[in-house]
RNA sequence: CGGGGCGUGGCGCAGUCUGGUAGCGCACCUGCUUUGGGAGCAGGAAGUCGCAGGUUCAAAUCCUGUCGCCCCGACCA
């Protein structure tokens, strides 16, 4: 390929509206253009890297034993209704809009996942055990009515995704959902250690799609939006939402203080109370309502801890809690809100451990405008259950007992263990052996192919520009063919095109007319693995220079060595830049 | 959905406060010179100033409305 028979625009100037580096890169290096918020096109050069990272999620997926197919886009809104999923999903489901709830507008969305499609599918022709396992996937584009689009093409509201769905008669043994769960877990490291990107496995939290185990793969970098939590002795990594931490010591620090009710006008946060009473927050107890299935669910959190809402629904042992309003706090506490605290309440009240170590601490009094002191368990109120239900902070241990480090990271793959939960609702089911009537038992994985793209660019770029790896650059190998009006320069940098291409290397020839510093440029910023020089300086030396953009690495090597090297460089580079989780 | 910022040639911006000929840099086209780190000179093309109303002799500029985009937060499979 010939630059100026390509399409690459490249910027000198960064784009106001950028502000991640891979944002910024991607636009500069003509890889993309916004097409209104959460949309882009990829452009030639884009495409084919993006192309080349569909090309190993594919290969991996088949090796994998994966089928794939290709479903649609629009879906009948019915489907998602025989989930519940209208509901659930609420905004980020698109919907097409008509004047006429009748018209077939009306009665359509654009999927932002494919349980419901993939479980039609089988549930129309899988109907014997004997044709399980089973698991489908496609590469395809999913539309999610994102609240925020940001950071380029990390969150968007269009994107390319690998979805594969797996279907099973039962959970363990051979032709189970554990196997290929597994199976896939592996996959995707081979997927992402060949993308030559640096990434984490970690158990996450299976939110709102369901199912009892869940892990999601992260590329840690700092423009990330999730929190990565990992030990520092290797052995734990979790999301942040689902991070477990060990019991924190008991001071026994207690004076049994007296009980004693302050007023505290208008104060109703943990900073205004303590700061009046000149207390430190973490000798307060925040005492939040939920509901959950109907019913007030008090938690009980350190003053400077924060309540997480997923591991609360696990203590309590309920699907979902949600923030009670301030007319079930007033008429649970007796108190407007800010004022609630443990001590005589009676409703269902989950104490965080560090709560149940904590002495003559400050919490509301359940009376507007006032707050007690010197509260004190089992003495001035009962913690008849203690969990971990607060999300992990700085200083905090893993349940090994080693120290958490934090890290900001992009959320890349999902695997899923979901059981029957779209089975059931849509009445998915196959015969068993005993010629039954079973749910299939299901497991869903999903691939981020966009973000795998950014994800490597936020790892891999310099002040230059980006630094692609091997395995998804958009092409392997630049030729900056210097002196364009040469005949021996352009001569000598077809030929090494040529042959170059015909060994199977991703080349492209860079034959604008153009000084050398500006060639120059725009091959680092766009990040070509490898740049050979072609110019009639070198050619009168007898040398073509071929130059690693990650090393910055040079090499003087005569003309008819050139294309060997090259080769060697780039099938060197395949082996070496791949990477394995931790 | 709350808070903040911004919409002026393909890109980056000035001009808006104080109404009066739409401007600069990059990129683009033509010519000459230049050719190993984003060249120089000369000439040129390209913008209903987001959109709609209003005020005015006159609106990029003032007023009202509206749409879009970005950032922080909330939300998030």
């Amino acid at each position: 390929m010939k630059w100026t028979e390509f399409l690459i625009p490249t910027t000198k100037e960064t784009p106001a509206d950028a502000v991640v580096p891979s944002h910024q890169l991607m636009l500069r290096a003509g890889l993309i253009r916004q097409v209104v918020a959460g949309a882009y096109t990829y452009l030639p050069l884009g495409y084919r890297s993006l192309r080349k990272v569909e090309a190993i999620v594919r290969e991996e997926m088949n090796r994998a034993g994966g089928i794939e197919l290709h479903m649609p886009a629009m879906h009948p809104i019915e489907w998602w209704e025989e989930t519940g999923r209208v509901e659930a999903m609420g905004d980020v489901l698109i919907r097409l809009g008509s004047a006429s709830p009748d018209d077939w507008r009306s009665r359509t969305v654009l999927g932002p996942t494919h349980e419901e499609p993939v479980t039609e599918i089988v549930r129309a022709y899988i109907n014997s055990y004997k044709q399980l396992p089973v698991t489908l996937y496609q590469i395809q584009t999913k539309f999610r009515g994102e609240a925020r689009p940001k950071s380029g093409v990390l969150r968007t509201r269009e994107f390319l995704m690998k979805d594969a769905y797996s279907f099973h008669l039962t959970k363990e043994g051979p032709g189970g959902l554990d196997e290929t769960y597994d199976r896939m877990y592996a996959a995707y490291c081979s997927i992402f250690g060949r993308c030559g990107l640096p990434y984490v496995a970690v158990e996450a939290d299976s939110g709102a799609i369901g199912g009892d185990a869940s892990h999601e793969f992260m590329a840690t970098t700092d423009a990330g939006e999730d929190l990565l939590v990992q030990s520092e002795d290797g052995a734990y990594a979790a999301n942040l939402e689902r991070a477990e931490v060990s019991p924190l010591a008991d001071p026994a620090n207690g004076t049994n203080a007296a009980l004693a009710e302050v007023a505290t006008p208008k104060l109703t946060t943990i900073d205004e109370v303590s700061a009046f009473l000149k207390c430190k927050p973490e000798q307060m107890i925040k005492t939040i309502i939920f509901e959950a299935e109907g019913k007030p669910l008090v938690a009980l959190v350190r003053g400077d801890h924060e309540v997480n809402e997923a591991k609360l629904a696990r203590a309590a042992g309920v699907s979902k809690v949600t923030a009670a309003g301030p007319d079930v706090i007033q008429k649970l506490t007796g108190a407007d809100v800010g004022f609630s605290g443990p001590v005589g309440l009676d409703a269902r009240i989950i104490a965080d451990q560090a709560v149940t170590v904590m002495y003559d601490a400050v919490t509301g009094a359940n009376k507007t405008d006032h707050h007690l002191t010197g509260v004190n368990r089992d003495r001035d109120f009962t913690i008849t259950e203690s969990a971990d239900i607060r999300t992990a902070v700085a200083g905090d241990c893993s349940p090994t007992g080693s120290p958490l480090t934090f890290k900001k990271c992009i959320e890349i793959g999902h695997v899923f263990k979901l059981g029957t939960k779209y089975s059931d609702a849509m009445k998915a089911t196959c015969l068993d052996p005993n010629g039954k009537p079973q749910s299939f038992i299901m497991g869903c994985y999903g691939i981020g192919l966009n973000r795998i793209m950014a994800a490597v660019i936020e790892s891999f770029h310099d002040e230059s520009g980006i630094c692609w790896p091997m395995a998804i650059a958009p092409f392997e190998v630049v030729i900056c063919a210097l002196d364009v009006r040469v005949d021996e320069v352009m001569a000598l940098s077809g030929q090494l095109h040529d042959d170059l291409a015909a060994g199977g290397v991703d080349v492209l020839l860079d034959d604008r007319d153009q000084r050398p510093g500006f060639k120059f440029k725009d091959a680092e910023l766009i990040g070509f693995p490898v740049r050979a020089t072609v110019g009639k300086r070198g050619l009168a030396d007898g040398i073509v220079e071929i130059q690693s953009r990650r090393t910055g690495e040079v090499q003087k090597v005569a003309p008819d060595q050139a294309v060997a090297t090259i080769k060697e460089m780039v099938e060197s580079a395949r082996l070496a830049e791949r990477t394995d989780g931790s």
